[in-house]
DNA sequence: GATCGCCTTGGGCATATGCCCAAATCATAC
DNA sequence: GTATGATTTGGGCATATGCCCAAGGCGATC
């Protein structure tokens, strides 16, 4: 089976495809991603769309899930080369300086939390995608002499990091440096 | 001007389409809310939706305001009766357990916080609702003998509510009597 | 009974949507 | 040159959407 140029072609163009849809969901909503929209985005014409995925909805889950797994994976892999838990904490929070809340990632994951609960082949992804950052994160706190569940410490600590995401949004002003007093203490530090 | 009775009669559909949209919000999505869905709900012919509102958005940010108003109050109100910070986590970790984070209550806020991001008059009003709850928090706090900056805690807290509410959205296993420890230890109490 | 205001009805218009499909395209293999 | 295999095209169909509007209640006032 002589590798197709032609097929690699299509490659690319699907990928155009999952491109536009992630570019487009944080801009119009999860909802207001159309066939014609997203083709006109990727630069194709409407009828590719279907050629290459069954709905549009099969589109925006496979560029949705694509995207979040990229992410979770990468911040989970810095989290975790940090040398203790206190730089760890610190550092995510500067990496939340640079997501405004409302800039497409954010955006996005957010979306995709509350698209997958109206499409459970999307919630069994992203939430095993979640459930796999919360592991890697426990295993570094216990690592790191965390005392207490790390488990459960690294489930409240995801849903600090998504809740402050949240309010972001709403609220431009509010100071993530300053959130690090209240994080680092609910890790036990700064005694 | 005597107190019409037609008109008395019209405010009671329009509360009727409100109540429609805060229930269907949550089942459908934001943007799945159509004109005629929710006149069907609210039991009323489609074109009354436009004779009580400018357009369906409109009807979709009144009935979503009205909704987040009362629960931001009420939950405010209640945490705030509490004698001490650390009962009132306790309580609030409480009220979270009710909220499965696929219930209506929860979907909507989260749809709500999405909408606001395209929606600037939404986000206005939002934004506002949730900063009173936050200075409410902050002076109960204080209040309370808070170790810190108050506001900066309230803020924490709020963000940490949410966030929760999402993550139990994908993880309905999420053991929320177990976050109580790292809460907690966020206002410094167990000590 | 006639008049007046407000609410309600149900249909209609222009537009947009998801998905489909016969025909066109195009680089390669023969 | 022609056949092959895929991708790509652009239009088309049935349906759904937001918003509008002329006509119809319906109770209160005269």
């Amino acid at each position: 089976m002589a590798p197709n140029p032609a097929a690699a072609r299509g490659q690319e163009t699907r990928q155009r495809l999952l491109d536009a849809a992630v570019a487009l969901v944080p801009e119009l909503g999860w909802g207001g991603v159309t066939t014609r929209v997203v083709a006109e985005r990727a630069g194709v014409a409407p009828g590719v769309v279907h050629y290459h995925f069954a709905s549009v909805t099969d589109l925006l889950i496979a560029a949705g899930t694509g995207f979040s797994g990229g992410v979770l994976d990468q911040m989970a892999g810095e989290l975790t080369a940090r040398a203790d838990i206190g730089e760890g904490v610190d550092w995510l929070l500067g990496e939340l300086a640079c997501y405004s809340g409302v800039d497409p990632a954010s955006l996005l994951m957010v979306e995709m939390f509350l698209a997958s609960t109206r499409l459970p082949g999307l919630r069994e992804r992203l939430g095993g995608q979640i459930a796999g950052f919360r592991s890697r994160v426990a295993s570094w706190l216990a690592e790191r002499g965390y005392q207490g569940d790390a488990e459960v410490a690294a489930a409240m600590l995801a849903a600090a990091v998504d809740g402050i995401m949240l309010h972001r949004a709403l609220d431009p002003g509010l100071d993530i440096a300053a959130l690090a007093g209240p994080l680092r203490a609910m890790f036990g530090l700064d005694r």
